[in-house]
Parts: structure tokens; C-alpha cells; sequence
DNA sequence: TTACCTGCAAAGGGTTTGCAGAGTC
DNA sequence: GACTCTGCAAACCCTTTGCAGGTAA
């Protein structure tokens, strides 16, 4: 995967993100700025209690109902992206220039792990075809075991 | 969809339940039979406190702990199928018999449509092999706009 | 100045856990 | 008879909410 954590895509996104505060009449805190940039320097999915504690190890103390108010205004603008694993913690995902891809579960360990499959565009194409439906995006999930719980 | 809630299944399935138990040692309840057998009584997507409820009602007490752990069985076995439609509440769905079939749901008016695609199918059979996950079941959503949705 | 936003802490709500008694094997 | 399962309620934990002070516009 490409670097996305470079200045430009930073740069980019955080104007993005102004651009739509601006547009729905939310203020433009410095809070909300630096929780959006957080977001952006790491690859991986995060919840909301990892994404506090980087913050806060970084001396940037932002409240955890704050990231919570912020990453409902990125999902909003589709900065991020939301998913629910099987667990009751919602894990978030940025979305801004990362490949199309879709996710595997363990349903023993947890772990996650991403595959792509052109197939998924395919049937998208055909069962909005066929159903008469607009598609914007989908959400697949496989659950299983994974190799290292299969074998201990 | 055909009528599923038949004596027939409902004894096809109450043996593979009790298979199951045996084969993994777990002790054969007139709890747990009787919780499958209310979901297999019902087509719609439920979750754990419905259930509870609808088995009030009918005056078989049983605890929500002993559902939680009923219904875990059921998923170990596959005759029960979980989903988190993005709330933080698991929704169970029976499994067994049921034709293989997805979701479209309608982000303006919340209709939910069906459809089945065997590419689905494939897609799975490939990426368990390519990730090594024996995978156990997938959850695949697509959201749009709805034919009629589009044209009011 | 006028709201909206933040931080804190408590409340909310689905799920899990601990324990005593009941029931399966 | 041994040990798991059930029921109950409390504990847990992620998320939301209420309120007082702070800050963008």
C-alpha cells in the first residue's frame, strides 16, 4: 500500500474536512484538526480508545466524547470509514485514497486481515443492475479462523 | 421465500444440534432445544433481548445469560448466523435451509431488498484458500437509492 | 456576544461474569 | 456422584449525555 501519510494527503484532507465544516456550520476547532491528522499518520484500524491514548502520550489531551464528536463528523464527509467486526468496539478506517478492499475476521483471535477481489465491483454492477438499485458502496465481511488459530 | 418453520426441519435441525453437542461435550439442555426452536419458529432477523421476550411471553422462562450462551453454540454449529448492522446490537439470523441471499438496503427510505449471486459463493471459496481462514460464513450490504427512491 | 464545542464524569445499555442451586451424563 | 448448566444480578465496557466553562465566528 502507498504511503498516505505524507504532507500532501494531510494537506489535502484537512481542507476537505474544513471545506465541509464550513458547509454544515460546524466550527473549525484546533481539536478536531489534530484528531483528523492523528487519524492520518497511522495505516492501521484504530478504535476510539487507541486513538485517545496515541493523543494523550503525545501531550495532545483531547476527551474521548470529543473523537467521538469528531470521527462522526469525518464519517459524515467520508473521511473515515466505520466498521463492526462482531465485537461491541467500532473500529474506524481512513478512507481518503486507500484502495478499495474488504475484510476477513477471526472469529477466535480477532485479528483482521484485508483481501481484494475484483468479483465484489462485478456483482455490485450487476445487482443494481438487476434490483434497480443506485448502489454508493458496499460492505463485505468473511468471518473464519484464521491459519495461526486453526493450528494451536 | 418457502416455509421453513415445518416439523421437519425444526427435528432436522434439533439433530444436528444435538450432534454437535455431543460431538464438542456439551450437555444436551431442554433450554437450549427450546431456544432453537423458537428461532426457527420465526423468519425475521432477531436479536437477544426479542428473543427473550417472545419466550416470556409463551411462559418458557429462560435467562438471557443461558440465550447468550445457546445462541453462541448455534453460531459454533452454523444454524444461526450473526450480524452487526451498525448499531452496537448483534442481530441473529437462522441459518439452515435458508437459500444463500444478501442484503440491499435503501439509504433513503430503509427498504431492505434480497438477492443471491453465486459469485459470492466463489469469491468466499478463494480468499479462504488464498488467506488460509476456513471461513465460516460472510456478511455482504450494499447501499444505494432504491428504484423508486430515485424516481420521487 | 452568541452559540457551539470541550472536558469531565456519570448515566445508559448490550453483553459477560460470579455464584449457588439444579440437572445432565 | 461429578461437573456442567441455569438463573439472577452485579459487573463490565463502549458509547452517549448533561453540565459548566471555554472559544470560534
Amino acid at each position: 500500500m502507498e504511503d498516505i501519510s505524507c504532507s500532501d494527503t494531510q494537506d489535502t484532507v484537512k481542507e476537505i474536512f474544513a471545506n465541509y465544516m464550513k458547509q454544515k456550520g460546524h466550527r473549525k476547532t484546533p481539536e478536531r484538526f489534530a484528531i483528523l491528522a492523528e487519524i492520518y499518520e497511522h495505516n492501521e484500524h484504530f478504535d476510539v480508545e487507541t486513538l485517545f491514548v496515541f493523543m494523550k502520550n503525545k501531550n495532545y489531551q483531547v476527551s474521548r466524547a470529543t473523537i467521538y464528536n469528531t470521527v462522526d463528523l469525518l464519517l459524515g464527509c467520508g473521511l473515515v470509514v466505520k466498521h463492526q467486526f462482531g465485537k461491541n468496539i467500532a473500529q474506524y478506517e481512513k478512507a481518503f485514497e486507500c484502495s478499495q478492499h474488504d475484510h476477513l475476521i477471526c472469529q477466535s483471535c480477532g485479528r483482521v486481515a484485508e483481501f481484494c477481489d475484483p468479483r465484489v465491483q462485478q456483482i455490485q454492477t450487476t445487482v443494481g443492475e438487476l434490483m434497480e438499485f443506485k448502489i454508493n458502496y458496499h460492505s463485505l465481511y468473511f468471518y473464519g479462523i484464521c491459519k495461526k488459530c486453526q493450528d494451536s
